[in-house]
DNA sequence: ACCTGAACACCGTTCAAGT
DNA sequence: ACCTGAACACCGTTCAAGT
């Protein structure tokens, strides 16, 4: 696990192949099958231990709206320790491996602000997404900028600052307000104005 | 292109290989290479090909926000077109390459609502990673169950419906009120109370 | 203009066999 | 319990050469 984590720190997800993990631990590639069914665990593996290093600061309101923007900047913060983090933990997350433990957390701050835990899950999956994407974009761009691939005027042109915190605040604090409003607009004990229907299966 | 996008609709992004395309248009791998620089080119004018297929339904009322939903589920709509439709895109997105239509589109609908161009365009992300982190989990989903691959309590549980249309449509209704709501709360003329203030570079 | 042939430098994974 | 050796079935890409 270190030794994979170092790869994928120094060198990228690309780089990051069984053969080449095998070569630095001076063993045959067929030993690390003894260890990991194959590379989709060892990359499962990976992404719960980025993700395990989401440990959000404390809040000191008990509000849910910052604790939950506390989570998911301690996700991003968590994803953005390791070269495309990201994305490692997006397709694990994708082939429905593991990593269960970021939407959980989210979802958890969230129902502290009263939502039924079904609004809370869907919620917390899309903030998950928002984050995801976003770090993605803002990883790619960082190596890109890196490497001194430009790609047509796509490189930090303050117009479009689609990276970085302020973006990814500005998300947050969509997403956030969009459910502080569906709690204002559901009628308590009532019909929810705008909720997840009889249509959700 | 049709010979590529067939293979991705039939097979999947993972059979999608350069020797592959050139074995069903009887041709030797190498032969490609004059048509296209590398992969990456290919995937991103098939990403731009999916892309291509998203047509809002014309919406009556000229309501910048259901015009923003319209071009968020036509969007939803061309990448559940193709299998893996989602993640070719994002991929290619995420490398910097084309498919910039998707995002101006969206933030072209955002401005109408009065929104300044950084605002919308900002905005326009981040709907657009939560399109691009829904549709691809639910992709996922879709062949995890076609293929019978369970993997622990993980598939269709109505009581986490993140797939499906009414999460995403929640989702999109979380980011366009949270829109809707900074609309009210920034004094116009004035001092917005949560925008992208200068800490954005 | 468009393609072949042949090669280069890789992949993930399996499996009998060793210690 | 943990690893080697050798193989299988692949990859993307380059490049001289053909027509």
């Amino acid at each position: 696990m270190a030794a994979a984590l170092a790869i994928l720190d120094e060198h990228g997800l690309p780089d990051l192949t069984m053969r080449r993990l095998a070569a630095t631990l001076d063993v045959q590639p067929s030993a690390l099958y003894w260890h990991f069914a194959n590379k989709q665990t060892l990359l499962a593996s990976i992404a719960d231990q980025i993700v395990s290093r989401a440990v959000p600061r404390e809040v000191r309101d008990g509000d849910w709206s910052s604790a939950t923007r506390a989570e998911a900047e301690a996700l991003r913060d968590a994803l953005l320790t390791f070269r495309d983090g990201a994305e490692v933990v997006s397709s694990t997350l994708a082939l429905g491996l593991g990593a269960g433990e970021p939407q959980s957390r989210l979802a958890a701050a969230i129902r502290r602000g009263g939502f039924d835990p079904q609004t809370s899950e869907v919620a917390a999956a899309a903030l998950l997404h928002f984050v995801l994407g976003h770090v993605s974009h803002e990883q790619q761009r960082l190596q890109a900028d890196s490497l001194g691939v430009v790609a047509e005027g796509h490189s930090a042109d303050p117009a479009t600052a689609i990276g970085g915190r302020a973006a990814f605040d500005f998300g947050i604090t969509l997403l956030l307000t969009g459910l502080e409003l569906q709690l204002l607009t559901s009628t308590p004990g009532g019909h929810p104005t705008r909720s997840l229907g009889g249509t959700a299966q």
